[in-house]
DNA sequence: TGCCATAATATTAACGTTAATGTTAAATCC
DNA sequence: GGATTTAACATTAACGTTAATATTATGGCA
């Protein structure tokens, strides 16, 4: 059925290994074999057969990217960037979801090591029993995008979240606000903890006492937000500022506010987090910390990359910029 | 480095294949010997080359996955319910994107090819020069998901786009809009084709001429719908309904109605595509035809994983129902 | 002329696995 | 008790490619 070096070697009276160098431009076959090799390639329309190559050379151009939840607006974005970046430099991407299981997680590794990815991209969760033994211990090289594990810092891709949850959280203090709700990610995310922390460190910094009660934990997702925000105005909770994990969570909030009947901004302020790419169209655009997710994505793969390409050279953590956007959703505007 | 089942066969006394048929529990090793050999792979921590093993068997468990945008929400909700099913059944997905490109939509299936996947799930472009000869030759089975390429029909798992655009358009002209903008989406893509006829036909059907100029081609971006309705405001150019490709393009549409002043649903009605998951939490929560996403993915993978099992099934199109969700972008909604 | 370098090709082996055969000894049968 | 089956394993070959190592003819040079 497939046309294999084989059949052009028959067809073409060359030996296989004069048909496979001649394919891959090697200098010791002369030019007019060379062309008519690849004349009568390219007619029988043969494809290399990666899964041999790979297996020979020990090389499969491929690397594997463990996500969370690539549905995720930013996680798709942020592979999207990954892809893309790969793409470019003629590698593939094997794409599996976790969905935030450490089991699934270790699981995935596990194939896709079978799979002898070259490289692996990694989103892990979080928790008591990690899996940072485990990943400590690959002979792949492996970055963890957006995300950190303890010990393997230096394998982070990352933004910087904590600094910039701090700047939020330290504008709503300086603007009077005494009663900021946090919606928190999952305690098993890296970033949940950085925004967290940075919510706890603006609060020590300007020396108010944190409500405990204000810090609710999330999953992350567009209906927590609503539901959460909905119970506290039920429980008729004061709160006069919203520091949500995420844009999703943010844009949740926002919905039960309205249904309220609490005006944003005045009465509530709302800043997100990813600044996804809808948030800025919003019916009030959403102030957010903007993470430049293609760049992560496209920082990441590349940094895979000269691990994959110079196995010796040692892992160093790299940040990409974020900002925060003050849109219609904060009393301080950008222009 | 990576433990082979060489070192297994040389640390346990068995040979190499009877350590690989344990490892696979056939019937011809007893269960002892399964049990030494299972222990001593678990310690050793032997993971099976997928590599080798492929090329022996002729057998990836890969799929490839051909999408236009992975980071366009549709169609990452629906790469998500691929990849679920895929996993669930023990196979990996290859993920690349095209971005609506033929070329590299070309190229794509060429180098998934020659790595051999086992199926391939396209969203093809819908071209003059389309792919449509190229695919037609695969000898691959492959699936193309909520698109359809002319004389594939078959090879498609879609929903009912058309139907449901023309009954939205009908909603509005049975209200008394004489002046519905269609914010048409790429007229590459095959989804847009339909939802145009739908809005032609409905036209027709009501008995009501065409302006051709409420028709405005989109790429279906947020920024599309932006653009294209304020610059229609700008021009005083009376709209009273809003018939949009898909959600984003509906989100950005509803920005510069609001910005205009314009009141939604009173003034304009709006109803978009896709029912993505934000939607019906925004400010005004937008009315769509909502599409079971990951049900459409689940679905195609499921079909293609029929026709690998068995490669001499006929093709039949399946289509999975979507329905209208009225909300407050329109003067209907439901309770 | 004879020797050596070189260009161009061929041959052989290897990647790690699984499938197809072989082998051996014990168990079964009449 | 000898032939036959069967359980449990081993040996060999193969998947399609590339790398390492021959081989052959040609030309240059002393």
């Amino acid at each position: 059925m497939a046309v294999l070096l084989k059949q052009l070697a028959a067809a073409s009276g060359y030996s296989i290994n004069t048909v496979s160098r001649a394919l891959r431009d090697k200098d010791d076959v002369s030019p007019e074999t060379k062309k008519k090799i690849r004349a009568l390639a390219a007619e029988l329309g043969y494809v290399n057969n990666s899964v041999a190559k790979s297996l020979r050379t020990g090389k499969t151009n491929t690397i594997g990217v463990i996500s969370a939840d690539s549905s995720n607006p930013f996680f798709a974005e942020v592979i999207m960037g990954i892809e893309n970046a790969a793409r470019a430099s003629g590698y593939h991407i094997l794409l599996t979801n976790t969905e935030e299981s450490t089991e699934r997680e270790r699981e995935a590794i596990s194939v896709l090591l079978g799979k002898q990815v070259d490289g692996l991209l990694l989103m892990p969760v979080l928790q008591q029993h990690n899996n940072g033994h485990y990943i400590k211990s690959l002979d792949v090289p492996y970055i963890i995008v957006g995300r950190w594990l303890p010990g393997l810092e230096d394998h982070s891709v990352m933004s910087d979240e904590y600094e910039k949850a701090k700047e939020v959280v330290l504008y709503f203090l300086k603007n009077g606000h005494t009663d900021i709700l946090h919606l928190a990610g999952p305690s098993c995310v890296s970033s949940s903890v950085d925004r967290l922390r940075g919510y706890r460190d603006a609060y020590a910094e300007a020396h108010m006492p944190i409500q405990e009660e204000l810090i609710i934990e999330t999953k992350g997702h567009l209906e927590d937000g609503y539901h959460e925000v909905s119970a506290l105005i039920r429980n008729e909770r004061k709160i006069s500022a919203i520091f949500a994990f995420n844009d999703l969570v943010a844009v949740g909030a926002l919905r039960a506010l309205k249904e309220s009947g609490l005006k944003v901004p005045k009465e509530v302020e709302v800043i997100g987090f990813d600044d996804l790419n809808f948030s800025k169209y919003l019916h009030l655009s959403l102030s957010s910390v903007s993470i430049p997710k293609k760049t992560l994505g496209t920082l990441a793969f590349k940094t895979l990359l000269d691990h994959i390409e110079n196995p010796e050279a040692p892992y160093t953590k790299k940040t990409v910029a974020s900002r925060i956007v003050f849109r219609e959703t904060t009393l301080e505007q950008e222009p």
